[in-house]
DNA sequence: CTCCCTCAAAGATAGCACCATTGCGTGGGA
DNA sequence: TCCCACGCAATGGTGCTATCTTTGAGGGAG
C-alpha cells in the first residue's frame, strides 16, 4: 500500500540490507560507535528508512560477527573489539577502509609472515602438477614485470603468486586467507606505504620458492617464503 | 494459528533461531547437505516448524558465513567449502563435531604451528608486566601438574598458557585464535589422539618460552614456541 | 520439420506492516 | 531495604506486495 518509498528509488535497488550492513558495520569497525554504545531497532529503522525485518536481519549478522550483542529490554550493544570476529573478510574490509587501517595492516602483515612460509611448505608437499607449473610461470612473470617496471601488472602477478601458494597448500585455513593477502598487497602498492621497487633478492626468492615447491622441497620452500617476507618485516616496528 | 508448538515446549525457550542455525550449519559443515544442494525457505520453515522470519534470519547468517548463497527464483544454494568462512568460530565448532573433524583438526594444528611462534615473539615485545608474570607462573604450574600426572588440570593450565601468549601478542588476529587453540588442545587430550604424557623436553620448552617472553627476548621466545610445537608436528603426516 | 527467439507465467526471495509474547531493568510503594 | 508492577525493547509470528529470473510454451523463420 504505502510501502516502497525507497527500494527502487535508490540507485542500489536490491540488497538494501547490504547497504545498511555496510554502513553500520563500518561505523562500528571504525570506532564511530564505541563499545557499549546502545542501538535500538526502532532507531535503526528510522535512521535508514527500512523495515523492522531488514533491521533485524542486519543486526543478526553483526551479532554473529560478534560486533554487537542484542539483549532484551536493553537493546543492541556494541561489543568490545577483543570479541570481534576479526577473520571475517567483511570486517577486514571495513577495518581496512577506516581510520584504524594502520593497525589492521600491521596485524595482517604479521599474520602473513606467520602463515605463508608454512603454506609454501604445504604446497611443496601437496600441490598438484598444474599448480606447480603455474607457480613457476608466475615467478618468471614476476621477474619480467619487475624488471620492466610495470607496477600494476607486477601487483597482479604478485597477488596471483601468493594466492596460488595459499590455495595449493592443502590447508583450507591457509587458503581462506587468499583475499586478505590480496587486500594487503594491493594496499601496500596503492599507498606506496612500502616503497616498491622489486629488488633482485625478492625476485630471486620468489623464483627459489617456486622452484622448491615445483620439486617438492618443503624445507627450501619454507625458507624461501620466509625470505620473501623478510623485507616486509621492516614495515612493522619489530625486529 | 498453528504457530508455536515448539518454542516454549522446548527446554531452550528463547533463541529458537539458534537451534535452527546449529542444525542447518552442522548439516552443511558435515557435508550432509552437499555443495549445490538447494534449500528453500518454505521447506526449511516446514522442516523446523518455524516462521518465515526465523528461517530468513538463519539463512542470512549462513549467507554471511558463505556457507550458502541465496538467489532469487532458485533458492538457497549450499556453497563450495572453498568459499566458506572457515575462521568463524561457530563453523570451526561445527566442523570439529562432524565426521570430517580429522581434516579440521589437522588444518588447525598446522595453523597453530604457523602462528604461535610469532605470537610468542610478539608477546616478548609487547606483553604487559602482569602478563609476563602470569605466564611464568603458568609455566611453573605446567611443570608441577605435568609431573603430578593430573591430566585435566594440566590441560586447563596448558590452555591458559597458550591463550595468554596469543592474547598478549599485541596482534588481535592472533588473539582471535584463542578459542581455536583451546578447542584443539581439549580435543587432543579428550581423544587421546596424541598420547599425552608431557615429556620433559616439552615442559622445558614451555618454561624457556615463558622466561624468554618475561625478559623480552623475542628470538628465543619464537624458537622455544617452535620447539613446543615440534612434537605436535608429528601428529600431521608431514615432515 | 527443426531451431531459435521472444514473451509470459511461475516460483522464490526481498521487503513491509502489524501483532502477540517474553525478559528484564527501573522506580515507586510497602 | 525489599518487592512488585509497569513499560520498554527484543523475539517470534502472520500475511501481504514487489521484484527478479528461470523456465517453458508458442510462434516465426530457415
Amino acid at each position: 500500500m504505502m510501502a516502497q518509498q525507497n527500494d527502487k528509488g535508490e540507485s542500489g535497488a536490491g540488497r538494501l540490507h547490504r547497504r545498511m550492513l555496510d554502513a553500520v558495520g563500518e561505523a562500528i569497525a571504525s570506532g564511530r560507535y564505541e563499545p557499549g554504545y546502545r542501538l535500538t531497532l526502532d532507531a535503526l529503522q528510522r535512521e535508514f528508512g527500512v523495515s523492522r525485518t531488514v533491521a533485524r536481519d542486519t543486526m543478526r549478522v553483526l551479532e554473529t560477527m560478534n560486533l554487537v550483542t542484542s539483549r532484551r529490554r536493553v537493546g543492541i550493544v556494541v561489543q568490545d573489539p577483543a570479541q570481534w570476529n576479526v577473520y571475517d573478510p567483511q570486517l577486514v574490509r571495513w577495518r581496512l577502509t577506516s581510520p584504524r587501517r594502520d593497525e589492521q595492516y600491521a596485524s595482517l602483515t604479521e599474520l602473513r609472515i606467520a602463515v605463508e612460509p608454512l603454506a609454501a611448505a604445504g604446497a611443496a608437499r601437496r600441490a598438484s602438477a598444474t599448480q606447480r607449473i603455474e607457480l613457476t610461470r608466475l615467478a618468471a612473470d614476476l621477474r619480467r614485470l619487475g624488471e620492466s617496471g610495470d607496477l600494476d601488472a607486477f601487483l597482479d602477478a604478485d597477488i596471483a603468486f601468493h594466492r596460488l601458494i595459499l590455495s595449493s597448500s592443502g590447508n583450507e585455513m591457509f587458503a581462506a586467507l587468499e583475499g586478505m593477502v590480496a587486500e594487503v598487497l594491493t594496499s601496500r602498492t596503492r599507498q606506496g606505504r612500502m616503497p616498491f621497487h622489486p629488488r633482485d633478492e625478492a625476485l630471486d626468492a620468489h623464483e627459489r620458492a617456486a622452484a622448491a615447491i615445483a620439486r617438492g622441497d618443503a624445507n627450501d620452500a619454507e625458507a624461501s617464503a620466509r625470505e620473501i617476507l623478510h623485507e616486509v618485516r621492516g614495515a612493522l616496528n619489530l625486529s
